[in-house]
DNA sequence: CAGAGTTCATTGGGTTCA
DNA sequence: TGAACCCAATGAACTCTG
């Protein structure tokens, strides 16, 4: 059956809000129907209605809404919506275990998940789109000559050779006197530098992610099987992304890039895996709960295991040990400047962030620059 | 789909103020709806309209856009503009609020400012502009007498002097046989003599600035976090002009500067909000608040601070290191003349190390050596 | 299937800048 | 002036519950 909108006289197939009207005044009154003192009419408040006019004039469209009889009691309120949403969630469910037998699976998993953020479905997540290229656009613009390239690769080399001569350094003494002294030194130089602002920039996303704490308990096996999945996934792409922005990878051959990278991400999600299961209390934890931002260590260590030296199939293994060794070597610089100074540094840099974060990116461009904080948003305009 | 402008006949996309039009009448007629009779024909009042012709009579071309039937009542009045740029602000905010749980924070901020006086809403803030010129320019003249400058001098002393005087210094046992004899001396040489007057003149704006004192009271959150981003960027703003006039700094190379006043300007932010921010009360109270007179030391201590020769990439590091041993010699000459009458050595280790402590450890390595600062790990090198 | 809500590409306002 | 842009509002097509 069709039938006329009462509003705009469109063609309709029934009643919405009590009223016969049409898909478009329904959407109009939904979001509307709370508006009607907002809205101001530019004519004599006696609008014709029609398909093309319905646009303009606001008030008088919604005054015929109400006039025609739509009730915006019949709206649901926040709660109500809420209220469904929980109960789409649990049908979903429900399906999905019928389906495929799920209930005959006995034991538990307990899950903790930070708010499910839209962003985290699973239809949501990114494809390895180019989002981040603008973020780190100046890192991807070095358009590195092949003689600096070589420099630099021979200046590390450099200082490897010294490194590995004194067998002492990997020890990480405690008394610094037996630390080679190029090591010791309070800067990076200017290779080690771009290869730690490099690792830096890749393990952004890793290092900035703060989720609420919004609790959520998952015991039914299947829901958290998917969760743990769900999560195992978003952690690959992650680390994804996170890989093809060291150039060092980036100028790996394919085959090696495809073999290490599959390694490496089976070995990071071990190593993640760590931060989320607790083993007390047999739980999963995954971010939202604060308590498990990694340990900062690890995303230093992620190059090391990227680099992989022990895969049988690589083709440059030599080019993959030596990538290797120079991610070793940062680490180790890293951490003699780190702990020298750690309370400061760690505690001046929260505060930063601290602050920063409160800040909208939009409500000062002066400070964002001098933080060097990312806005991708403003970047582009 | 694509249809012909009731104007012009060009190609447009869609109705525009109700009427077929494209994007040139679109505009133009956004921008003369409200002209009609401030044209005229120089004509018949009825030229042919196409895309050449369009241009040349505005009087025909308006009236052909309300023929076709474009109505100027569509147009958004000015408050509906503000209106429309009020919610999009808003939406901004939003957006980022849930990106960045900021909505999570509870508590409140309490913040204390001065007037907010015109000049201190951002629109307004100043950039960089020659306003501080007329202030200096006895100064940048250079012929500053002896009596001047021994005038301020004093000033200074007095200042610190008084600051100073409730500790029980005189006490301390004086021993200054080890200091240097060439440091050791009872006025400035005529070098040094500038380069203090010239941080002296950059820092002017820091040691006069007071700003009355009426106070508001900021609890909302939001509210409070945007009045801190503004006092930051203020601060910074001036600092900005701080710098510029220090030759040293003006004859850097640009990327040197900027990587120095990056780091600069947020290690002395966070200096600054020591004053700004009031633990016992938990309060922030910015100037307006006559409490807040930053203890001058700390003006000494900026162009040490700035000449930060830690930084990873900076190009001329000798340069850097140069200055910064310049501003160094400079603060222990200031201090040994302020304190040389009495010879209070242990006083000056406190000054000095009240400033120091003020930068991370690893700040300035030099300048930890100079005052004899505990660092075993950094004396390795 | 009626009638709620949800999604997302499109529309049509305004703004910017060469 | 107008091409190119931004983005809130719109509405066609959809999902979901009873
Ligand atoms: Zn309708
Ligand atoms: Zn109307
Ligand atoms: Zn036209
Ligand atoms: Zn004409």
């Amino acid at each position: 059956m069709i039938y006329i909108c009462g509003v705009c006289g469109d063609k309709t197939s029934g009643r919405n809000f009590c009223a016969l009207s049409c898909e478009s005044c329904k959407a109009f009154f939904r979001r509307n129907a709370n508006n009607l003192n907002k809205y101001k009419c530019v004519f004599q408040n006696n609008c014709q209605m029609n398909v093309e006019m319905r646009t303009v004039c606001r008030k008088c469209r919604l005054q015929k809404c109400f006039a025609i009889g739509m009730r915006k009691e019949v709206l649901m309120t926040d709660e109500e919506k809420e209220e469904r949403k929980r109960k789409m969630q649990k049908n979903k469910q429900k399906l999905f275990a019928d389906k495929n037998n799920i209930n005959k699976i006995n034991g538990k998993i307990n899950i903790f998940i930070g708010k499910t953020d839209s962003s985290f479905t699973p239809s949501m997540v990114v494809t390895d789109s180019e989002e981040t290229d603008n973020i780190f656009e100046f890192l991807n613009n070095n358009n590195i000559s092949k003689e600096t390239q070589d420099l630099e690769i021979r200046e590390l080399e450099d200082i490897l050779w010294v490194e590995n001569s004194s067998s002492t350094v990997s020890t990480l003494p405690t008394n610094c006197n037996t630390i080679p002294a190029h090591i010791i030194c309070h800067t990076f130089n200017e290779s080690e530098g771009m290869k730690f602002n490099e690792l830096m920039a890749a393990t952004y996303d890793e290092r900035l992610a703060t989720i609420p704490i919004i609790k959520t308990e998952v015991s039914d096996v299947w829901e958290g099987i998917k969760m743990l999945a769900l999560h195992c996934e978003i952690g690959v792409r992650k680390q994804t992304r996170c890989f093809k922005q060291l150039r060092a990878f980036r100028l790996m051959c394919e085959n090696d890039q495809l073999l290490l990278f599959k390694r490496a991400a089976i070995q990071l999600a071990c190593m993640r895996s760590k931060y989320f299961y607790h083993h007390d209390q047999e739980e999963w934890r995954f971010p939202g709960d604060d308590t498990v931002q990694p340990f900062r260590l690890q995303l230093q260590c992620t190059p090391i295991i990227l680099f992989d030296t022990n895969h049988p199939n690589i083709t440059h293994r030599k080019n993959v040990k030596f990538q290797q060794k120079v991610y070793i070597h940062l680490l180790q610089r890293y951490l003699l400047m780190k702990y020298q100074t750690e309370i400061m540094r760690d505690l001046q840099q929260k505060c930063i962030n601290y602050g920063l974060n409160l800040c909208p990116p939009d409500m000062s461009p002066l400070l964002n620059e001098i933080c060097d904080r990312d806005c991708p948003q403003l970047m582009a305009s």
